[in-house]
DNA sequence: TCGATTTTGCGTACCTCGTAAGCTTACAAG
DNA sequence: CTTGTAAGCTTACGAGGTACGCAAAATCGA
């Protein structure tokens, strides 16, 4: 596959390599995810992951993206922006609680700028049509993203090598916190961002 | 020093490591606080630190509950609970940035609950006097406090192995961003918990 | 004063990790 | 078939965490 030219066909991809990654960090954890774990669970020498990414922390950087273009995918921004991005802080925190072993990762590495403003370019047209200043829009969802992962790093806590703590309850409880912090955040961005779009209120 | 029974005069203290650490981890970041250079720098080899400490991570997480015990000294929550409130996330900000290195520790290693609890007990009694219930309270201690380690998350960036951006228009737009972030948090949650008008006096 | 006891620090060693260098292999083009 | 090239492999090195057992430096009872 993927035979583009001359040499020797690869059978390893930035894609595939990444997709097996997210797998050996699901199953077992940041610590798990080794250079030779990884290369042994794709067939392959660690040696050879070194043709298609520069390094380990490439390789981190790689999944954070990854993983954050299927939270945002994952999210369908309609109506105004209050629910919009109330919507979008629900799929991220959803991405992340399915992948608790990567929240460190989100937490240590940024996702890619120019990749950040593609996802996000749905959420941020509500606010347009809100007659919302970018400037504004930009610091409401950067603050609702910073406020979900450092939610998510909480519950999740000691990622690297914790126990799991009581079931049920404790999810409700964390769910409970999220809502709650989650509203006051949007409802007052409501109030500060205002809804008149003949002034805008954020002095930037 | 120290000297509380037989035995050899212990030359360590956790104390003395975990100040050393510190020490080494803003200086030379979180990649050089090695066992071996944490050694070195206290003038004692590598396996000695672990007569005090069970292992690195532990050391780790010393750090954090002594980062965070310093923060929330340093602020002095007075006045109705929103202004403590602030405070107390303006302070811990302040810490975050004054120790770049230190932030992803706080973000993967949280913070005792006993110590945490006993530390924020000054900010908690704030909310008591408005009559705010004590859950209440908690949510949005802790709501504010993921917002704010959120936000030094992304200011601080990749700090393993990181370069410094722009210098001023740098800081003055985290500090902004900042600012509107944590005034949106801090009445919403005013106007979710209400300023109920029946204030019961101080009970302690 | 002198062992016995106890606590603390140290030297050595093992295993794992990331990854640099150079070699081998499997294709396509000529 | 020959040659060129991209991709994967083997080996090796230095660094890190830490298990294990020994050495040193105190106090205490006699």
């Amino acid at each position: 596959m993927t035979q583009r030219g001359r040499g020797r066909p690869a059978v390893l991809t930035v894609e595939r390599i990444v997709d097996a990654a997210v797998e050996v960090l699901d199953a077992e954890g940041l610590d798990a995810l080794t250079m030779r774990r990884l290369g042994s669970h794709l067939g392959v020498a660690a040696m050879s992951l070194y043709r298609h990414v520069p390094n380990r922390d490439a390789l981190l950087a790689e999944i954070v993206n990854r993983l954050f273009a299927e939270a945002v995918t994952q999210s369908r921004p309609g109506g105004p922006w209050p629910e919009a991005l109330s919507g979008f802080a629900g799929a991220y925190r959803r991405m992340l609680l399915s992948h608790p072993h990567a929240v460190p990762l989100l937490a240590t590495h940024p996702v890619d700028v120019e990749l950040g403003l593609e996802l996000l370019g749905g959420l941020l047209d509500r606010f347009d049509e809100g007659g919302v200043p970018r400037e504004s829009a930009l610091t409401a969802v950067q603050s609702v993203g910073v406020y979900v992962l450092g939610h998510a790093l909480a519950q999740v806590g000691a990622p690297p090598g914790g126990e799991e703590p009581p079931p049920e309850t404790d999810q409700t409880f964390y769910d409970q916190w999220f809502d709650t912090g989650l509203s006051a955040m949007v409802s007052g961005f409501e109030r500060i961002i205002g809804c008149d779009p003949s002034k805008p209120p954020l002095s930037v």
